[in-house]
RNA sequence: GGCGGAGUAGCUCAGUCGGUUAGAGCAGCGGAAUCAUAAUCCGCGUGUCGGGGGUUCGAGUCCCUCCUCCGCUACCA
């Protein structure tokens, strides 16, 4: 491995007014994923989320409790540090709009941009719904006798109103340059294109202060204007790495970003906005906006209305979290839609991890209790299947670097399970239940190549099961400092004699209560 | 409407620069084994590669056309 370099990762800042979900666990599962697998690769790692705690739903969500905004987002914030309890998520801060270092950082981010003479003063105009609080475009209208009517079915009326504008219009073409030089910054590839496409479109300049509420960071040098939500959010993502202090350690160390993980909802705001605001602040684009799919619960679209929405607390007390956190992992091709049902997440807890991999275990560990005294046996000379084995063991982590490289974890998966999938073959074809009989030291090998075989596993899926591969991990006698990537060599080997604890099933089936009786 | 993507086995998907009998996982059927969480292993697919046309010695893979589905088409997180 060359020498560790540093990777900065981030979740989107969760708008406080949500109730987390599926989603908000998706989005930071994939960025824990990412972030364990690289500092158990050797990297520097700083992974970020938080919570989006401005805004003018937020401070009517407040008034409807009856609540200061800041005690009330207090409050609400905490909903989101508690689904990074729940899930295990490994983030190394948690970033709040209200903080004060956000405060200075945003401030200083506009005049940034301010003396680089793209931000001006102007007008904003449009049809605004009283009722519904928004503007709307005139081609979502529809008139009647005369009158403007929004999609709600309210009237409009004209508005005006003094703003700030940002000069988007004159970024196109370095966004365009930047896109045309970096095919990687966003992914994946057809979403690259989507915001290509709508870049060439040509590009209006964007309002970005209002003047309609106050919850929210005050434009430098004029209190009337709140800084519009969206260059407040994105400023996060250099908020917590010390930004405007841009010679500080951890600014030049972690700037620019590796990984901003996205919704595909959002993407415009990463992929356009955010970067055209950092280009003018004289500061570089991340290096890449990664925008996933979404999911659908047994074949229907989630939504509120619908009440389908899939509470993460219920997720894991159902099935468990390290089976839920594989299964978000594993079910589809990361950056497309899936569907989540029982019947899928069943299959998966019972085929892969049940009978794939945690039998594999445990056939050969208690054997190994049984038969070689509760320690690791003293494997004899290879034979060419022993060594066919242990090369493909050994074959991972490159394959593996290469799919995380572009956050392809279900790909990544499929490669440890084709081992797994091996392994199974390996044991099969040995029958070190019939050697046990004829040549025990050659038994001896062979559950040892197995166990080799799943040390190198256990450590490669630590990323996405911590806590279930920690546990086999303790069951191989693989001490806790000797877990990362870089003991996946020889010399790492497990060494015969090394006493193990009794064996325990490390994935149960699940059984469908019906059907449990 | 414009732009982009996709349509491959029952389901979910792989198929690199066009080249030997189009693959995987799951599901299904049959068999073996019995170390193990009734787990594992082996065998079994006559798929119009959306339809049609074209280029080529040869096309799932390139070109044209049609059909279907999806995404994007600006200031609501």
């Amino acid at each position: 491995m060359a020498a560790a370099t540093r990777y900065y990762v981030t979740t989107p800042i969760y708008y406080v007014n949500d109730r987390p979900h599926i989603g908000h666990v998706y989005t930071t599962l994939a960025c824990d994923v990412m972030a364990r697998f690289m500092r158990l690769d050797g990297h520097d790692v700083w992974f970020l989320t938080g919570t989006d705690e401005h805004g003018q739903k937020v401070e009517k969500s407040a008034r409807a409790a009856g609540m200061d905004p800041q005690a009330f987002t207090d409050r609400v914030s905490g909903n989101f540090r508690e689904l990074d309890k729940l899930m295990n998520f490994s983030n190394d801060d948690f970033i709040r709009t209200t903080e004060d270092r956000h405060v200075r950082a945003c401030q200083a981010l506009w005049q940034a941009i301010e003396a680089n003479g793209d931000i001006y003063l102007g007008n904003y105009a449009g049809w605004y719904s009283v009722r519904d609080e928004a503007f709307f475009g005139e081609d979502e209208l529809r008139t009647i006798d005369g009158r403007r009517i929004a999609p709600s079915g309210a009237e409009v009326e004209w508005v005006e109103e003094p703003s700030y504008f940002f000069r988007l219009s004159a970024w196109g073409d370095r966004l365009l340059a930047w896109y045309r030089d970096n095919p990687d910054c966003v992914m994946p590839a057809t979403r690259l294109n989507e915001v290509k496409r709508f870049v060439e479109q040509g590009l209006q300049d964007l309002s970005i202060s209002r003047t309609t509420f106050n919850w929210g960071i005050p434009v430098p040098g004029n209190d009337k204007h709140i800084m519009y939500v969206w260059l407040d959010a994105l400023t996060n993502y250099i908020t917590a790495i010390g930004y405007p202090d841009t010679d500080s350690l951890s600014f030049r160390k972690y700037w620019p970003a590796d990984l901003h993980m996205v919704g595909k909802d959002i993407l415009r705001f990463h992929a356009v906005y955010w970067p055209a605001f950092l280009m003018a602040a004289g500061l570089p684009p991340p290096r890449r906006v990664f925008a996933h799919g979404w999911w659908t619960n047994e074949g229907e679209k989630i939504s509120k209305s619908l009440g389908n929405v899939i509470d993460p607390h219920a997720l894991v007390g159902e099935y468990g979290l390290d089976q839920v956190r594989y299964f978000l992992s594993r079910e589809v091709p990361f950056g497309n839609d899936g569907d989540f049902s029982h019947r899928a997440m069943v299959g998966r807890i019972n085929g892969d991890l049940a009978n794939d991999l945690g039998n594999l275990a445990q056939r050969v560990l208690s054997m190994v209790g049984k038969h070689c005294g509760a320690a690791v046996p003293e494997p004899g000379a290879f034979t060419d299947s022993d060594r066919a084995m242990l090369d493909k063991a050994r074959a991972l982590p490159a394959r593996l670097r290469a799919d995380y490289a572009v956050q392809a974890f279900h790909r990544a998966l499929e490669g440890v399970w084709s081992v797994i999938a091996e392994a199974n073959r390996y044991v099969d074809e040995q029958a070190p239940w019939a050697l046990r009989k004829t040549d025990p030291p050659r038994m001896g090998t062979v559950l040892y190549v197995v166990m080799e075989a799943l040390r190198h596993v256990g450590i490669l899926l630590q990323p996405v099961m911590p806590d279930a591969m920690g546990r086999l991990l303790d069951q191989l006698g693989v001490g806790p400092e000797v877990r990362t990537f870089a003991h996946l060599t020889e010399g790492h080997a497990l060494a015969g004699g090394t006493k193990l604890p009794p064996p325990q099933g490390v994935f149960p089936r699940y059984v469908d209560k019906s059907e449990a009786g």
